[in-house]
DNA sequence: ATGTTATCCTACTAAAATAGTAGGATATAT
DNA sequence: ATATATCCTACTATTTTAGTAGGATAACAT
């Protein structure tokens, strides 16, 4: 399961998402409308900051703008800043790979169905992005 | 990820679909085997008797065995038992729903995107079984 | 220059989950 | 009766999660 923090984090990036080009939004804004801890949200818009996705402005009219276009952040790729890996196992994470001790990695029978697992999930979120997550009646006829 | 426990669970069970038809095991030629620690383990094998995956039988001669066949027993229950809900969010879960407070389910996109990703995981983790996970030397010729 | 506004940074804390241990009760075979 | 093995309840240490607190820093306005 995500963490909360994974779940505000994809809150403010599509928030953020819906003012892409815009000026930029403070934190305290997106954490009324978006129902986030205030100070905790600085956090996690620091983090994603510093995953070099958002850039940010201090002062009067400061904030934070989404770096890159909604339908090229993949859900993937949040999901591993804010949440970390993505595979079931260790031994199966393409971003944080761990050897586990006891088994062969070639014959394993569990690595290989969590391998086939992975790949499975990897397929969707890697896919799909945060223009996907964006309401419907922003996308209106 | 998977926890420590859930690991444990599926070396258990691998161990005893290894001896499926035969006497019972004992845990601690589990625990020994297959290096898991013996009052821990157990807990799991407890937990996944209660599951109804597990018959015991006290006293000398005694021990685990595997109540249904391997390849009957699918990957997605046994995580579920031990590990919890397969599903990213507890809104997307089937076996664990939990309502979110905020987002209308019918629009939520994160919703959507989430549903999309525990069907594909699902797919593969409700269609492989013990059975899949057993090294290849047991399937010989 | 000096507020004002906003992010940035370090440290702290409470609660829950994880990964076990300890020790006795119970059932079964000989 | 005794040895063997599971069953059951309770406890504990460590890590992770979900935040809070408070000041430092940068940018803008007047």
């Amino acid at each position: 399961m995500l963490s909360k923090k994974t779940q505000y984090a994809f809150k403010a990036l599509v928030h953020l998402a819906e003012n892409y080009g815009k000026d930029p939004v403070k934190i305290s804004s997106i954490s009324i409308q978006q129902k986030i801890p205030l100070k905790f949200l600085e956090h996690i818009l620091n983090d994603l900051k510093k995953a070099d996705m958002l850039e940010s402005k201090k002062g009067k009219g400061g904030g934070y703008t989404l770096k890159v276009s909604p339908k090229k952040l993949n859900l993937a790729t949040v999901i591993r800043i804010i949440n970390g890996p993505i595979a079931l196992l260790p031994c199966v994470s393409l971003n944080f790979y761990e050897k586990c001790m006891d088994c062969d990695e070639e014959t394993c029978g569990m690595r290989k169905m969590m391998l086939i697992a992975r790949d499975a999930t990897l397929k969707v979120l890697e896919r799909k992005t945060l223009a996907d997550m964006m309401c419907e009646h922003h996308e209106k006829i």
